[in-house]
DNA sequence: TTGACAATAGAACGTTCGTCCTATAACATA
DNA sequence: TATGTTATAGGACGAACGTTCTATTGTCAA
């Protein structure tokens, strides 16, 4: 960091340390990230983090990320505008593992292969997360043991039997008994281009 | 906690402290997690975790999540087993924070409107993760300005000129010269089922 | 019964953390 | 030129952190 320090750099800096080492700094340790050989220094740019809301103090007092910090700014749709690097204000942030991980412990990632639901969208190398206990609801998209293979299908309850479809004609749907074996329901589908 | 401690119990518990508080507890803190009256004890489990690679330490010797710690483990595909609950071998684990944000800082998240890519099984309310500054190659998924309006688009270079293509055959192709305004290569998609 | 080991408690200790205080340089305002 | 304000340095200090040591309990095999 050899240019001025401001707001955004500082905050950058301290969200990129925290991005790859998984806590916070010490201010010993903000002192290098922030280029000076002071921790009064430090707590004086820390003190403007918590007044910007980029940090926030625990109970216990230690710093823990808060508002923008490890998230992605949200656009509304693409018709909008788009936010420019130097824009600061409040807007819409997302934290992606606060989105997608709401049931960790229940639930676990399936690398799709096949095409039995591009129909909905998913289509084969994309990730879905499946809750294993969530009760299936009818127009949900299960994981399912049929024949003694698991697949993706739409699951339908038409009182006592359970019908389960494809996204795809080229593929019969199925009717079962309350005995079918699910592996779960699909909460989220992720894909994800380049590597 | 009542039941009796085991590996397994301990890391969920300190996992569930990492993932609402963003950061590790304490020794002390740990007292109350896993109910002990000693640092000694908690000590005890710790050096378990740390052995048995659920948790790591920094350089600076700070305890940080590791290995299957905030993931979610990976099935390969729908024709393999499940993981059982209490199965806690070394299984694939993946940390989705890691996985999508290859890039924050130049990444917005954008949501969807209008069906211009649903060949793409990009689908109206679906999230994009957008990279503000990736040179787009041909075959990539782009943001771009058509008309004054943000819409997305297969981008294709052909020489000098730039063609954009829908994923949708009632959207028309379209040839433009450089001065085209983009913002940005689609890196990644996420669609959530359930609220 | 004895011995080994796993699990815990409690206390002592050095280190480092974050806070606070004072002093100083740079810069804008009046 | 005087005078605040902003940004930094350096040192002092108590509190809390993680480590280590010793002691105790329960369980299981010999």
């Amino acid at each position: 960091m050899n240019e001025k320090r401001t707001i955004q750099t500082v905050a950058k800096a301290i969200a990129a340390f925290f991005h790859d080492r998984k806590r916070m700094p010490t201010y010993t340790e903000m002192m290098e990230l922030l280029d000076v050989r002071s921790k009064s220094a430090v707590q004086f740019w820390v003190r403007k983090l918590l007044a910007n809301g980029f940090l926030a103090k625990d109970k216990k007092g230690f710093l823990i990320p808060s508002g923008s910090f490890g998230g992605l700014p949200v656009v509304g749709n693409v018709a909008a505008g788009f936010p420019s690097p130097a824009e600061e204000e409040l807007r819409d942030v997302l934290v992606l593992e606060d989105y997608l991980m709401t049931k960790p412990g229940t639930s676990y990632i399936l690398k799709v292969t096949g095409d039995s639901m591009i129909g909905e969208g998913i289509r084969e190398g994309d990730l879905v997360i499946v809750d294993r206990e969530r009760e299936p609801k009818s127009g949900d998209v299960v994981v399912a043991d049929v024949d003694g293979e698991w697949t993706m299908k739409y699951f339908t309850r038409k009182g006592e039997t359970v019908i389960l479809e494809a996204a795809n004609p080229k593929y019969p749907p199925i009717k079962a008994r309350s005995e079918l074996r699910l592996g779960g329901v699909i909460t989220a589908v992720i894909r994800k281009y380049h590597q």
